[in-house]
DNA sequence: TATCTTATATCTTGTATAAGACATAAGACA
DNA sequence: TGTCTTATGTCTTATACAAGATATAAGATA
């Protein structure tokens, strides 16, 4: 097929790493829509002109990024934030007595502005376009415990309003997903620890002034492109941010 | 080889998986030391009696959990926290401003005591049994950022003192392991925001009562055991705990 | 006949092996 | 000293077969 020899082209680049390109440029363009399956390794095969192990090569490396999921016996799906367990793959919030509890998200307000120099640079917009804030409360067993306000660009989730966000169940990228046919797909945070201002010390229930844990969030979706920018202040007195490192 | 069919055996595991397990096994008896090449995959492929595709595969997990470090064309290696690499394998800090700055770690005490009840819980140690405490300090471009007390079981870091600490270079955990012969595989980090102590605040050059990240971690080496127990509080005026998630 | 069970065919992904390509380093040789 | 060959690693691709899932048809049973 396409392959190029190392000589020839200082891009080179394997055949299942090419084969990989184009299935994420068919996910792109939404030839599968979330949650649904894609071809067979062997149809895909006989469509790129490869052999199914190539093709197979190239899942296994989009399933390690959490892009498909495979099933034995069934097919490999495209991932989705409707799955349940997709839930707390972007939530590293976790009580600290040990169990797990039901979280619940709360709109409080939705509302037009237009990008500042910094939502620009990091929402990759021009001075001026036109964005939406949020702000919702998280709570864990009944209890406030993160406050966050989250910056989007205004063209890409025009619609929302906070009658949308109240509407629907389940967590925001589910919405983002089949709402406005956005996947996140990854996520770089930055933690640092803040004293709580009024107004977030009265919606966590904790004294002003007292230590919140300030989580700066942005989020990708397919080509790096950012699309989320989000900042949350957690309230640490019950919980905490769990981290695996390997 | 000692394949078992699944109707036979419930703890069925495929051929690729039990080659993992002996070259786990083998790595935990010290068969090849950190920064050393592991026999090549014809090699392995020979002494257990399988192919070298069989034994790729199990390498492959192997190196997707930074255990091994594969380099094409020399062979595959022991991974070594000794590795410059590694360094920031564990230490998920860095500066607001972008760039890199060189870290370097100051120890400050080190004394002897007898597991409470936390400790040894954590540590998987009876309760009384000897540990070791260490306080250190961590400096970036000169400046104190993070203050750590550290709990090791006695038994296994035996000799260790300050002056040791003060003679080594480069991390703790490349001491442990060149020293003690102890890898740390994978930790579990806990995060938390707190309120400055006296004596951190003067450490640290903060306010007393300003907001500190608080990190504590858990490392485990091989089969799961823990060896560390680590609190760090973290400054995060200039710096933040950075995090991916996918 | 209606219904439940059990084969069976045929999809899917998972596992095992082999052969050739590519990368690297060391020694032969001009 | 510099270039070429060769040995020895990993990397890539292909092929064959095993195992899991599911729908359908055949058979047993009421």
């Amino acid at each position: 097929m396409m392959r190029q020899t190392p000589a020839e082209s200082p891009t080179f680049s394997p055949l299942y790493r090419q084969i990989k390109e184009l299935i994420l440029q068919a996910l792109e363009n939404g030839e599968w829509r979330p949650g649904e399956a894609i071809p067979s390794e062997t149809e895909l095969a006989q469509r790129f002109n490869v052999s199914q192990g190539t093709v197979r090569k190239a899942i296994d490396e989009m399933a390690a990024e959490n892009l498909l999921v495979r099933k034995q016996g069934k097919g490999t799906f495209v991932a989705s934030h409707n799955d349940p367990r997709a839930f707390f793959r972007f939530l590293r919030l976790v009580p600290l007595s040990g169990g797990i509890e039901p979280a619940k998200s709360v709109p409080l307000e939705c509302w037009r502005a237009k990008a500042g120099p910094e939502a620009a640079r990091i929402l990759n917009l021009k001075l001026g376009e036109p964005i939406i804030i949020v702000r919702r409360l998280l709570e864990f067993a009944e209890k406030p415990v993160v406050v966050d306000e989250i910056y989007l660009p205004g063209e890409t989730f025009a619609g929302l309003s906070l009658e949308v966000l109240k509407e629907h169940q389940g967590s925001l990228y589910s919405l983002f997903e089949t709402r406005f046919g956005v996947r996140m797909i990854r996520a770089e945070e930055r933690l640092r620890a803040v004293a709580a201002d009024r107004t977030s010390a009265e919606l966590l229930h904790v004294p002003e002034g007292s230590p919140l844990l300030s989580v700066e969030r942005v989020s990708f979706t397919y080509g790096d492109r950012p699309v989320e920018w989000r900042r949350g202040l957690y309230s640490t007195a019950a919980h905490c941010y769990y981290n695996e490192l390997s």
